[in-house]
DNA sequence: TTGAAAGCGCTAACAT
DNA sequence: ATGTTAGCGCTTTCAA
């Protein structure tokens, strides 16, 4: 192999100082253009890469983030990470990946350790991280700049982005409302995911707005899973007056659902229509593919990424509090339809 | 914040010399057990860790390594990550990941530039990356350090830790028989999937072995989708003399034929016996779950890493064309049954 | 078994 | 607009 070019042979080459080049290759005004010129052309001779350890080593940056998650779902997980990365590759960074299902106390203690050794500059963390307040404490501390994506309850000292989880299932309820459902079932969400919760609000919001009112049996509790929209599907349509559409307040809930009315002999949309949540692979692979809210996953992790950068590379005057929000939004598919007047 | 703690902080408050203390932190010999313990003691009260920038400049190695991906399959790219980070976090090393849908050329380029800065020390491929002609070219050009995850042909100057495909094949074909089927079909996967292609030989072989013929009309073609495994399926029981049992190459075209099995009344097991290969989540949210086949993902993984890191730690006397198997298991599910007498 | 000195390849702070 | 001089915090090499 050979050896390693760095700064001092290309500075020679192009008869400048080190300093010089160290200009060019970080992009620094005051450099005249003939030099600049003069610069590139050796580091392009040369195929010159400056070496990432030796740039951390004396600018005290690792020029890294770290993204920690504890997310049983691969698709979600994914998506974020291209966010994240789609930022860090603009921005020259590199992203290192921490899936951890330790508890908090065990996960401060790792994430610190990784900071002191300048293994990155700062940190993004997802649900259900995003909402330990053993961890964010344990950052805070640390002075460890983090950023939040989805948090449940925005009120830490980080910044964050979120989604509109409360109106979108609002504008999902009113959709389904306006096919002429009125026997509208909602299958809620892990209580644990505070933002999952906020669409519960957002349908009984939407029912009561229409003058109707949620009722007890309507709202059935699942905690995410297939096997709960399982459970869910069949409580609700065992029901003496059974539900014209289902609302569940996520896709993988959704598909339990629709295998029970399968199982049933229901037909979807005909016989009974069923909305999702998040637009996950299955989603469009199921038959009839469903109509749900597509999550802007990847945006909210870019976002989340730039405002971390923004803060670790001091580019801005440090935000705080802020809370930024990306909409998220309806694709019509085919698993609902206007409620037909022959009832069954 | 706090002023970074260096080993020379250590070193003054044990009274050592900071060699004393890079050798203690490294675990090398020659250390006598006193002043061992007195290093420890100071390390703890002083909380230090060593900086990796510092670390990586002065060894020339970057403790990191990349995992280069291009693969939408969101569950594949989690267990390949979990397993790749098993090893690393047991090693001190840093992941960097690198999915990428760009042409070959420009992933070589992009890798060759990492590796260049020093931003990592060798590097891990997936398929279809590790069946990429022009990237294991570029990078034996370069003299990166590289293992292969489940090439097609490994043939290739690299190390790599494959799968058992031709055979677990082979073994669920036997189960299937040993069931009484006869007439048992298969839906092939993606051409260019060579390891998925060996699936095929595994079926033929054990057909073939029993004295049956694998016919043409028995062998449907498929491209791992979903919707191949739809169109599959009705082609298949659309037949004259349809299969009694169906064995997808994957399952997530195991689940498409299971779909247009529902839609036309069949009963999976009763009516026909179903199995598929990857054992990806949907496999036990389906409804019978799918007997198939468990890859050993996240292990095979680890081992590249492992065999990886024993290349740029130079710990081993170079292992060159070394392929490892790990054997993949079947698990038997709701999805098959024994051929009843009695035939619709 | 221990230590002193010389870098690793950059950036920072200050000249000029 | 460009250059000089010190480090950054470790490992390496060689001595003791």
């Amino acid at each position: 192999m050979s050896e390693r070019v760095t700064i001092e042979d290309v500075a020679a080459l192009a008869r400048v100082s080190i300093k010089t080049v160290s200009r060019v290759i970080n992009e620094e005004p005051n450099v005249s253009l003939s030099t600049r010129d003069k610069v590139e052309k050796a580091i392009t001779r040369l195929k010159f890469r400056p070496s990432r350890a030796a740039k951390s080593l004396a600018s005290r940056k690792a020029f890294t983030v770290g993204l920690l998650y504890d997310n049983p779902c691969a698709h979600y997980v994914a998506n974020v990470q291209t966010g994240v990365l789609d930022e860090c590759e603009a921005r020259g960074y590199d992203l290192i990946v921490h899936p951890r299902s330790s508890p908090g106390y065990e996960l401060a203690r790792e994430v610190i350790s990784l900071y002191q050794q300048a293994r990155f500059d700062g940190v993004i963390l997802t649900p259900p991280l995003c909402d330990n307040q053993t961890i964010l404490a344990a950052l805070s501390d640390e002075g460890i700049p983090t950023t939040l994506i989805a948090p449940g309850t925005p009120v830490a000292s980080f910044p964050s982005v979120i989604t509109d989880d409360e109106s979108a299932s609002f504008e999902m309820t009113k959709y389904l409302l306006s096919l002429g459902h009125t026997r509208i079932a909602f299958v809620s969400g892990h209580p644990a995911h505070i933002a999952v919760q906020r669409r519960t609000s957002g349908f009984i919001r939407a029912l009561t707005e229409s003058g109707l009112t949620a009722t007890a049996e309507m709202i059935v509790p699942g905690f995410n899973s297939f096997g709960c929209g399982v459970d869910a599907g069949n409580k609700l349509l065992s029901l003496e007056n059974p539900p014209t559409a289902i609302f569940a307040a996520n896709d993988e809930m959704a598909a339990g659902v629709l295998s029970v009315a399968h199982d049933r002999g229901l037909s979807v949309p005909a016989d009974l229509s069923l909305v999702g949540f998040d637009d996950i692979p299955i989603a469009t692979q199921l038959w009839p593919p469903l109509t749900t809210i597509v999550q802007p996953i990847r945006q909210m992790a870019k976002r989340a990424t730039a405002m971390l950068l923004d803060i670790v590379s001091g580019n801005t005057p440090s935000p705080q509090n802020v809370v930024e929000e990306i909409p998220s939004s309806l694709v019509h598919r085919k698993s609902t339809t206007r409620l037909s007047t022959v009832r069954t």
